[in-house]
DNA sequence: GTCTATAGCTAGATAGAC
DNA sequence: GTCTATCTAGCTATAGAC
């Protein structure tokens, strides 16, 4: 006979194991690719046997489908809110800002929420529901974001009267490359110190059009 | 026993059926991932067995490998050369001439390379090759091209004195994010008519910092 | 929830006839 | 060069014991 106790013990450790098959999972598809990663591979590096990840998960896809829901969940969190852009505005300078939105991803985000956005953008030209995550969490709210900071520093006398809209995209194109060869640096197919260089020049160099 | 004559024509064969081979395999490499094609599939749709592919290929990752081959060896031909260049530049606006080194690539250059370019962006997480190829090819090369370009066109007075390299990288980057838009868009995942659009905007808007 | 065992299938690759 | 036949290995997924 099983106790209280030992029910709720093993519900905890479900939870913890489905949260480690996820953080697992999300690592190797946006290293390996989703096709590259096996679910005996998964589970092994999680430490439990393949057929007893099917106790949590239907199948991959149902893995892959989780963490897309778990990027729309917790994408609002990696960038600043609208409220502290307002509080940076009184005390810093565009490049700062700029800077600080860069900076704070990494250090509000786990490497998981990383390794979706990663894993959205190598599939997103096969996964339908990829490419649309894709347009709408990678291209178009990043770009409204930049464009309400920079409608803000323009109001503020901040920077001269610019096409807010274009710019905010230019630079969230630019950015999404960049964020890429990140990713490559972090695994050692790129030099991390020349992406985290170039990152700067940039925030520079789109500050100095906004400023000129 | 083989006349010579029945010889030649096998061989002929031979090498449309390596053509075959490597065109359909850039095209279901680039739109389902390496990882996700089978060497079944392949050779279904060339039309022969897959035991017959291994005539040709060693295996499935010396057909990737000599894709990669054939890229190097064609991609000078994916721009204008600088001689060209030179002549538009007599004729032709800033625009103009941008807008020419996008459609180049459509008219002078095989689905395939344009395939095989997806392949390399798309692998170049996993396969050092493909990252050596993404940083020399598809980053500092077109990148070199486009300073190169905008230095000419400052010597010739038709555009202020700017920081060439910087605005060669940074209209670099965003052409790579608006090609693999446009390459989705040509699967059906994204709009074509507001890609080529944007493609647009953003030679305007390059040309417009050059000038002002 | 986790395990062992295994079914059922598909992948990559080779051997040998024509 | 292409075919049929076949091998081996690996993958996804399920059944049933603990």
């Amino acid at each position: 006979m099983e106790t209280e106790t030992q029910g709720i013990q093993k519900r905890k450790k479900g939870i913890e194991t489905v949260n480690r098959i996820l953080e697992i999972s999300a690592d190797l598809f946006a290293h390996k690719g989703y096709d590259g990663v096996t679910g005996h591979e998964i589970a092994e590096m999680v430490g439990i046997r393949e057929s007893s990840m099917y106790n949590h998960f239907k199948n991959k896809t149902d893995i892959l489908n989780t963490l897309f829901d778990i990027f729309i969940d917790k994408v609002p969190e990696s960038r600043p809110s609208d409220a502290d852009l307002d509080k940076m505005l009184m005390i810093m300078q565009p490049e700062e800002i700029f800077k600080n939105i860069l900076f704070y991803f990494g250090g509000h985000v786990s490497g998981t929420i990383e390794n979706i956005a990663m894993i959205i953008n190598n599939e997103k030209y096969r996964n339908p529901r990829a490419a649309e995550m894709y347009y709408r969490y990678v291209v178009n709210e990043p770009s409204d974001y930049y464009e309400r900071l920079i409608q803000k520093m323009s109001r503020c006398g901040m920077i001269r009267q610019i096409d807010a809209r274009m710019l905010a995209e230019q630079y969230n194109y630019v950015s999404l490359s960049l964020t890429k060869e990140y990713f490559m640096a972090k695994n050692g197919l790129a030099d991390m110190h020349s992406v985290v260089k170039y990152m700067i020049r940039t925030i520079e160099f789109f500050c100095g059009l906004m400023k000129e």
